[in-house]
DNA sequence: CCACTGAAGAGGGTCAACGG
DNA sequence: CCGTTGACCCTCTTCAGTGG
Protein backbone atom coordinates (compact mmCIF):
# COMPACT_ATOMS: atom_id res chain seq x y z
CA UNK A 1 0.00 0.00 0.00
CA UNK A 2 2.27 2.56 1.05
CA UNK A 3 4.34 2.32 -2.41
CA UNK A 4 4.09 6.16 -4.05
CA UNK A 5 5.74 4.81 -6.68
CA UNK A 6 2.67 2.72 -7.81
CA UNK A 7 1.15 4.07 -10.83
CA UNK A 8 -2.58 4.34 -11.16
CA UNK A 9 -2.15 1.99 -14.26
CA UNK A 10 0.43 -0.50 -12.16
CA UNK A 11 -2.60 -0.67 -9.37
CA UNK A 12 -5.36 -1.38 -12.43
CA UNK A 13 -3.38 -4.48 -13.84
CA UNK A 14 -2.62 -5.74 -10.67
CA UNK A 15 -6.30 -5.32 -10.12
CA UNK A 16 -7.48 -7.09 -13.16
CA UNK A 17 -4.89 -10.23 -12.49
CA UNK A 18 -6.64 -10.56 -9.26
CA UNK A 19 -9.94 -10.54 -10.54
CA UNK A 20 -8.57 -13.01 -12.72
CA UNK A 21 -6.70 -14.92 -10.37
CA UNK A 22 -9.90 -15.59 -8.32
CA UNK A 23 -12.81 -15.06 -10.59
CA UNK A 24 -14.97 -17.85 -9.07
CA UNK A 25 -14.42 -15.83 -5.83
CA UNK A 26 -15.21 -12.41 -6.80
CA UNK A 27 -18.58 -13.77 -9.10
CA UNK A 28 -19.85 -15.25 -6.03
CA UNK A 29 -19.78 -12.09 -3.90
CA UNK A 30 -21.40 -9.70 -6.58
CA UNK A 31 -22.31 -11.64 -9.90
CA UNK A 32 -26.25 -11.06 -8.50
CA UNK A 33 -25.18 -7.33 -8.10
CA UNK A 34 -24.04 -6.18 -11.48
CA UNK A 35 -23.36 -9.42 -13.45
CA UNK A 36 -20.39 -11.96 -14.15
CA UNK A 37 -16.81 -10.71 -13.56
CA UNK A 38 -15.42 -12.16 -16.46
CA UNK A 39 -17.39 -9.17 -18.49
CA UNK A 40 -16.00 -6.45 -15.91
CA UNK A 41 -12.09 -8.09 -16.16
CA UNK A 42 -12.63 -7.72 -20.18
CA UNK A 43 -13.89 -3.62 -19.73
CA UNK A 44 -11.38 -3.17 -17.50
CA UNK A 45 -8.41 -3.73 -20.16
CA UNK A 46 -9.24 -0.89 -22.13
CA UNK A 47 -8.74 2.39 -20.90
CA UNK A 48 -11.18 4.70 -19.14
CA UNK A 49 -13.13 2.40 -17.40
CA UNK A 50 -14.28 3.28 -14.02
CA UNK A 51 -14.22 1.66 -10.74
CA UNK A 52 -17.36 0.03 -9.13
CA UNK A 53 -17.71 -3.17 -6.73
CA UNK A 54 -15.39 -5.58 -8.33
CA UNK A 55 -12.39 -2.99 -8.80
CA UNK A 56 -13.00 -1.74 -5.01
CA UNK A 57 -12.82 -5.36 -3.57
CA UNK A 58 -10.12 -6.50 -5.31
CA UNK A 59 -7.52 -3.65 -4.89
CA UNK A 60 -8.32 -4.50 -1.15
CA UNK A 61 -6.26 -7.58 -2.02
CA UNK A 62 -3.71 -5.59 -4.09
CA UNK A 63 -3.23 -2.81 -1.99
CA UNK A 64 -3.77 -5.37 1.32
CA UNK A 65 -6.19 -3.28 3.22
CA UNK A 66 -9.43 -2.48 3.87
CA UNK A 67 -11.78 -0.24 1.90
CA UNK A 68 -14.30 1.80 4.13
CA UNK A 69 -17.63 2.45 1.34
CA UNK A 70 -19.57 5.32 2.57
CA UNK A 71 -22.54 6.09 0.41
CA UNK A 72 -24.65 9.11 1.57
CA UNK A 73 -28.45 8.41 2.91
CA UNK A 74 -29.95 10.57 0.42
CA UNK A 75 -32.46 8.96 -2.65
CA UNK A 76 -31.07 6.10 -0.51
CA UNK A 77 -32.32 2.80 -2.16
CA UNK A 78 -31.65 -0.77 -0.74
CA UNK A 79 -29.87 -1.75 -3.57
CA UNK A 80 -27.34 0.71 -2.38
CA UNK A 81 -26.65 -1.08 0.96
CA UNK A 82 -24.06 -2.82 -0.50
CA UNK A 83 -22.31 0.76 -0.97
CA UNK A 84 -22.23 1.38 2.62
CA UNK A 85 -20.17 -1.74 3.42
CA UNK A 86 -16.42 -1.97 4.47
CA UNK A 87 -14.58 -4.07 1.57
CA UNK A 88 -11.76 -6.25 3.31
CA UNK A 89 -8.80 -8.66 1.25
CA UNK A 90 -10.17 -12.28 0.39
CA UNK A 91 -9.83 -14.58 3.61
CA UNK A 92 -6.20 -15.61 2.87
CA UNK A 93 -4.72 -11.91 2.75
CA UNK A 94 -4.09 -9.93 6.05
CA UNK A 95 -4.75 -6.64 5.91
CA UNK A 96 -2.23 -3.75 6.83
CA UNK A 97 -4.12 -0.61 6.66
CA UNK A 98 -7.89 1.22 6.05
CA UNK A 99 -8.72 3.80 3.47
CA UNK A 100 -12.36 5.24 3.23
CA UNK A 101 -14.12 6.61 0.64
CA UNK A 102 -16.95 8.70 -0.03
CA UNK A 103 -19.21 8.32 -2.71
CA UNK A 104 -20.30 12.35 -3.81
CA UNK A 105 -20.93 14.53 -6.66
CA UNK A 106 -18.59 16.95 -8.31
CA UNK A 107 -21.93 19.15 -8.04
CA UNK A 108 -23.83 20.55 -4.93
CA UNK A 109 -27.23 19.05 -4.09
CA UNK A 110 -29.47 21.26 -5.85
CA UNK A 111 -27.42 21.41 -9.08
CA UNK A 112 -26.88 17.58 -8.81
CA UNK A 113 -30.50 16.87 -8.65
CA UNK A 114 -31.40 19.44 -11.58
CA UNK A 115 -28.99 17.77 -13.81
CA UNK A 116 -30.57 14.25 -12.94
CA UNK A 117 -33.69 15.15 -13.24
CA UNK A 118 -35.15 15.12 -9.66
CA UNK A 119 -33.11 12.16 -7.60
CA UNK A 120 -29.77 12.56 -6.19
CA UNK A 121 -26.87 9.89 -7.46
CA UNK A 122 -23.63 10.00 -7.22
CA UNK A 123 -21.22 10.34 -9.98
CA UNK A 124 -17.23 10.15 -8.65
CA UNK A 125 -15.91 8.58 -4.65
CA UNK A 126 -13.10 10.67 -3.22
CA UNK A 127 -10.43 9.52 -0.21
CA UNK A 128 -11.82 10.43 3.06
CA UNK A 129 -8.90 11.76 5.51
CA UNK A 130 -8.56 12.36 8.82
CA UNK A 131 -7.95 15.85 10.28
CA UNK A 132 -5.71 14.08 12.62
CA UNK A 133 -3.64 12.24 9.46
CA UNK A 134 -0.19 13.68 8.71
CA UNK A 135 0.81 13.03 5.28
CA UNK A 136 3.38 14.19 2.76
CA UNK A 137 1.66 17.00 0.55
CA UNK A 138 1.99 16.76 -3.80
CA UNK A 139 3.81 20.05 -3.58
CA UNK A 140 6.03 19.36 -0.85
CA UNK A 141 7.33 17.69 2.33
CA UNK A 142 5.10 20.25 4.66
CA UNK A 143 2.05 18.47 7.35
CA UNK A 144 -0.59 20.86 6.42
CA UNK A 145 -3.19 20.86 8.90
CA UNK A 146 -6.67 20.71 8.72
CA UNK A 147 -9.66 21.58 10.51
CA UNK A 148 -12.08 19.22 9.48
CA UNK A 149 -12.18 15.68 7.09
CA UNK A 150 -10.84 16.52 3.10
CA UNK A 151 -11.82 15.61 0.43
CA UNK A 152 -9.48 14.46 -2.67
CA UNK A 153 -10.08 13.83 -6.39
CA UNK A 154 -7.00 14.01 -7.86
CA UNK A 155 -3.92 11.47 -7.44
CA UNK A 156 -0.55 12.49 -8.64
CA UNK A 157 -2.04 14.98 -10.65
CA UNK A 158 -4.55 13.03 -12.59
CA UNK A 159 -7.99 11.83 -11.99
CA UNK A 160 -9.01 9.10 -10.30
CA UNK A 161 -11.03 6.90 -12.59
CA UNK A 162 -14.39 5.52 -10.95
CA UNK A 163 -17.30 4.15 -11.86
CA UNK A 164 -20.56 5.14 -10.46
CA UNK A 165 -22.83 2.81 -9.21
CA UNK A 166 -25.62 1.43 -11.58
CA UNK A 167 -28.41 -0.75 -10.96
CA UNK A 168 -30.91 -2.47 -13.30
CA UNK A 169 -33.95 -1.12 -10.94
CA UNK A 170 -32.94 2.56 -10.93
CA UNK A 171 -35.03 4.45 -13.00
CA UNK A 172 -33.01 6.93 -13.80
CA UNK A 173 -29.59 4.41 -14.66
CA UNK A 174 -30.21 5.87 -18.30
CA UNK A 175 -30.26 9.76 -17.12
CA UNK A 176 -27.46 8.72 -14.96
CA UNK A 177 -25.33 7.61 -17.83
CA UNK A 178 -25.77 10.23 -19.58
CA UNK A 179 -24.84 12.85 -17.04
CA UNK A 180 -21.67 10.89 -16.15
CA UNK A 181 -20.67 10.99 -19.89
CA UNK A 182 -21.25 15.02 -19.64
CA UNK A 183 -19.28 15.40 -16.50
CA UNK A 184 -16.55 13.28 -18.08
CA UNK A 185 -16.33 15.70 -21.15
CA UNK A 186 -17.04 18.91 -18.53
CA UNK A 187 -16.60 18.85 -15.15
CA UNK A 188 -15.17 15.64 -13.34
CA UNK A 189 -11.30 16.66 -15.02
CA UNK A 190 -9.94 18.98 -17.02
CA UNK A 191 -7.21 16.12 -18.26
CA UNK A 192 -10.33 13.95 -19.80
CA UNK A 193 -10.96 17.49 -22.38
CA UNK A 194 -6.95 16.62 -23.42
CA UNK A 195 -7.86 13.07 -24.85
CA UNK A 196 -8.23 12.72 -28.17
CA UNK A 197 -12.70 12.49 -29.22
CA UNK A 198 -11.51 8.76 -29.57
CA UNK A 199 -10.79 7.96 -26.19
CA UNK A 200 -13.57 9.70 -24.85
CA UNK A 201 -15.74 7.64 -27.48
CA UNK A 202 -13.86 4.43 -26.63
CA UNK A 203 -14.80 5.20 -22.59
CA UNK A 204 -18.64 5.77 -23.28
CA UNK A 205 -18.35 2.64 -25.22
CA UNK A 206 -16.93 0.65 -22.18
CA UNK A 207 -19.51 2.43 -19.99
CA UNK A 208 -22.41 0.97 -22.28
CA UNK A 209 -20.71 -2.12 -22.98
CA UNK A 210 -20.83 -2.52 -19.28
CA UNK A 211 -24.67 -1.43 -18.59
CA UNK A 212 -25.58 -3.27 -21.18
CA UNK A 213 -23.87 -6.78 -19.60
CA UNK A 214 -25.33 -5.55 -16.08
CA UNK A 215 -28.80 -5.28 -17.14
CA UNK A 216 -28.50 -8.71 -19.37
CA UNK A 217 -27.46 -10.17 -15.87
CA UNK A 218 -29.98 -8.71 -13.79
CA UNK A 219 -32.67 -9.62 -16.07
CA UNK A 220 -31.92 -13.40 -16.35
CA UNK A 221 -31.97 -12.91 -12.13
CA UNK A 222 -34.99 -11.07 -11.75
CA UNK A 223 -38.37 -12.79 -10.49
CA UNK A 224 -41.44 -12.92 -12.64
CA UNK A 225 -43.23 -9.91 -10.86
CA UNK A 226 -40.50 -8.11 -11.02
CA UNK A 227 -40.08 -8.65 -14.38
CA UNK A 228 -43.52 -7.75 -15.25
CA UNK A 229 -43.40 -4.19 -13.37
CA UNK A 230 -40.29 -3.66 -15.35
CA UNK A 231 -41.71 -4.04 -18.68
CA UNK A 232 -44.89 -2.15 -17.15
CA UNK A 233 -43.05 0.95 -16.39
CA UNK A 234 -40.92 0.44 -19.81
CA UNK A 235 -44.13 0.89 -21.60
CA UNK A 236 -45.27 3.49 -19.78
CA UNK A 237 -42.11 6.23 -20.13
CA UNK A 238 -42.48 4.79 -24.20
CA UNK A 239 -45.91 5.83 -24.21
CA UNK A 240 -45.53 9.19 -22.26
CA UNK A 241 -42.19 10.21 -24.78
CA UNK A 242 -44.34 9.35 -27.45
CA UNK A 243 -46.90 11.35 -26.58
CA UNK A 244 -44.94 14.52 -25.73
CA UNK A 245 -42.52 14.24 -28.31
CA UNK A 246 -42.89 17.21 -30.95
CA UNK A 247 -44.05 16.23 -34.96
CA UNK A 248 -40.51 16.94 -35.80
CA UNK A 249 -38.72 14.88 -32.72
CA UNK A 250 -41.60 12.18 -34.18
CA UNK A 251 -40.51 12.23 -37.59
CA UNK A 252 -37.13 12.05 -36.46
CA UNK A 253 -37.97 8.77 -35.12
CA UNK A 254 -40.26 7.43 -37.99
CA UNK A 255 -37.26 8.19 -40.29
CA UNK A 256 -34.38 6.67 -38.33
CA UNK A 257 -36.90 3.31 -38.08
CA UNK A 258 -37.75 3.52 -41.92
CA UNK A 259 -34.02 3.97 -42.44
CA UNK A 260 -33.12 0.95 -39.74
CA UNK A 261 -36.11 -1.57 -41.80
CA UNK A 262 -34.32 -0.66 -45.08
CA UNK A 263 -30.89 -1.31 -44.29
CA UNK A 264 -31.83 -4.81 -42.94
CA UNK A 265 -33.95 -5.48 -45.42
CA UNK A 266 -31.10 -4.65 -48.34
CA UNK A 267 -28.83 -6.77 -46.42
CA UNK A 268 -30.89 -9.75 -46.19
CA UNK A 269 -30.56 -12.86 -48.14
CA UNK A 270 -33.33 -13.87 -51.06
CA UNK A 271 -33.87 -16.51 -48.81
CA UNK A 272 -34.66 -14.29 -45.69
CA UNK A 273 -36.66 -12.23 -47.62
CA UNK A 274 -38.72 -15.19 -48.45
CA UNK A 275 -38.79 -16.03 -45.06
CA UNK A 276 -40.11 -12.91 -43.89
CA UNK A 277 -42.49 -12.07 -46.72
CA UNK A 278 -44.59 -15.58 -45.91
CA UNK A 279 -44.52 -15.31 -42.56
CA UNK A 280 -45.97 -11.43 -43.21
CA UNK A 281 -48.46 -13.46 -45.36
CA UNK A 282 -49.47 -15.90 -42.94
CA UNK A 283 -50.37 -13.14 -40.30
CA UNK A 284 -52.20 -11.40 -43.06
CA UNK A 285 -54.20 -14.78 -43.85
CA UNK A 286 -54.68 -15.58 -40.37
CA UNK A 287 -55.90 -12.18 -39.24
CA UNK A 288 -58.41 -11.94 -41.94
CA UNK A 289 -59.81 -15.69 -41.62
CA UNK A 290 -59.55 -16.16 -37.89
CA UNK A 291 -61.77 -12.84 -37.86
CA UNK A 292 -65.56 -12.52 -36.85
CA UNK A 293 -68.17 -12.10 -40.18
CA UNK A 294 -68.41 -9.03 -38.87
CA UNK A 295 -64.73 -7.82 -38.65
CA UNK A 296 -64.72 -8.88 -42.46
CA UNK A 297 -67.47 -7.03 -42.98
CA UNK A 298 -65.75 -3.78 -41.83
CA UNK A 299 -62.43 -4.61 -43.31
CA UNK A 300 -64.26 -4.45 -46.96
CA UNK A 301 -66.18 -1.48 -45.78
CA UNK A 302 -62.73 0.28 -45.21
CA UNK A 303 -61.18 -1.03 -48.24
CA UNK A 304 -63.80 0.26 -50.11
CA UNK A 305 -63.68 3.83 -48.84
CA UNK A 306 -60.17 3.65 -49.33
CA UNK A 307 -60.33 2.23 -53.19
CA UNK A 308 -62.85 4.89 -54.18
CA UNK A 309 -61.07 7.37 -52.29
CA UNK A 310 -57.52 6.55 -54.42
CA UNK A 311 -59.87 6.33 -57.59
CA UNK A 312 -61.65 9.72 -56.83
CA UNK A 313 -58.41 11.65 -56.17
CA UNK A 314 -56.00 10.56 -58.86
CA UNK A 315 -55.60 12.89 -61.70
CA UNK A 316 -56.51 12.11 -64.84
CA UNK A 317 -53.21 10.80 -66.03
CA UNK A 318 -53.18 8.18 -63.27
CA UNK A 319 -56.52 7.17 -64.25
CA UNK A 320 -55.66 6.86 -67.73
CA UNK A 321 -52.71 4.80 -67.17
CA UNK A 322 -55.22 2.28 -64.58
CA UNK A 323 -57.72 2.16 -67.18
CA UNK A 324 -54.67 1.41 -70.14
CA UNK A 325 -53.40 -1.69 -67.83
CA UNK A 326 -57.09 -2.85 -67.10
CA UNK A 327 -57.76 -2.90 -70.80
CA UNK A 328 -54.92 -4.72 -71.35
CA UNK A 329 -55.40 -7.38 -68.63
CA UNK A 330 -58.96 -7.58 -69.83
CA UNK A 331 -57.61 -8.69 -73.27
CA UNK A 332 -55.34 -10.94 -71.96
CA UNK A 333 -58.01 -12.85 -69.57
CA UNK A 334 -60.35 -12.82 -72.61
CA UNK A 335 -57.86 -14.49 -74.52
CA UNK A 336 -56.65 -16.65 -72.59
CA UNK A 337 -60.66 -17.39 -71.74
CA UNK A 338 -61.49 -18.34 -75.31
CA UNK A 339 -57.98 -20.52 -75.62
CA UNK A 340 -59.25 -22.76 -72.88
CA UNK A 341 -62.81 -22.83 -74.17
CA UNK A 342 -61.49 -24.06 -77.73
CA UNK A 343 -59.49 -26.55 -76.07
CA UNK A 344 -62.11 -27.99 -74.21
C1' DC B 1 -31.00 1.40 -28.92
C1' DC B 2 -32.39 -2.19 -31.76
C1' DA B 3 -35.03 -6.19 -33.48
C1' DC B 4 -39.27 -8.11 -33.89
C1' DT B 5 -44.40 -8.35 -34.26
C1' DG B 6 -49.11 -7.11 -35.33
C1' DA B 7 -52.13 -4.02 -37.49
C1' DA B 8 -53.31 -0.91 -40.96
C1' DG B 9 -52.60 1.36 -45.23
C1' DA B 10 -50.91 1.72 -50.18
C1' DG B 11 -51.04 0.09 -54.45
C1' DG B 12 -51.09 -3.41 -58.13
C1' DG B 13 -53.67 -7.37 -59.81
C1' DT B 14 -58.04 -10.29 -60.52
C1' DC B 15 -62.69 -11.02 -61.47
C1' DA B 16 -67.50 -10.38 -62.31
C1' DA B 17 -70.90 -7.27 -63.88
C1' DC B 18 -72.53 -3.83 -66.82
C1' DG B 19 -73.34 -0.79 -70.78
C1' DG B 20 -72.47 0.75 -75.44
C1' DC C 1 -67.15 -8.02 -78.13
C1' DC C 2 -64.80 -4.57 -75.72
C1' DG C 3 -63.96 -0.99 -72.36
C1' DT C 4 -64.98 0.39 -67.81
C1' DT C 5 -66.18 -0.03 -63.04
C1' DG C 6 -66.25 -1.61 -58.38
C1' DA C 7 -65.29 -5.11 -55.02
C1' DC C 8 -61.96 -7.90 -53.41
C1' DC C 9 -57.29 -10.22 -53.07
C1' DC C 10 -52.38 -10.11 -52.47
C1' DT C 11 -47.98 -8.20 -51.42
C1' DC C 12 -45.26 -4.87 -49.46
C1' DT C 13 -44.41 -0.83 -46.50
C1' DT C 14 -45.14 1.92 -42.50
C1' DC C 15 -46.02 2.66 -37.76
C1' DA C 16 -46.87 1.69 -32.83
C1' DG C 17 -46.01 -1.42 -29.37
C1' DT C 18 -43.12 -4.76 -27.04
C1' DG C 19 -39.11 -7.14 -25.32
C1' DG C 20 -34.08 -7.94 -24.91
Amino acid sequence: MNNPTMTTDELRVRTIIELMTNEAYYDSMYSQFIGSVAFIIKAMCRNNTFSELYEISALCNVLKCNIRSIYPKIDFREDMTILNNVFTPAPRVIANCNIAILWSHVLNETDARAANNGPWSSNHFVPLLSSAMHYTSEYGNKSPTFASPEKKTFKNNTPTRIRSPEFECSSSSRRRLDIMGMYSTQSISSSVLQQSQSDIEEQRQVRLDVLKEQARSSRMNETAEHRRIRLENQKHRDQSRRSNETEEHRQFRLEKQKIRNQSNQSNETAEQRQIRLEKQKTRNQSNQSNGTAEQRQIRLEKQKTRDQSRRSNETEQQRQIRLEKQRKRSEANRAKKKLEKTHI
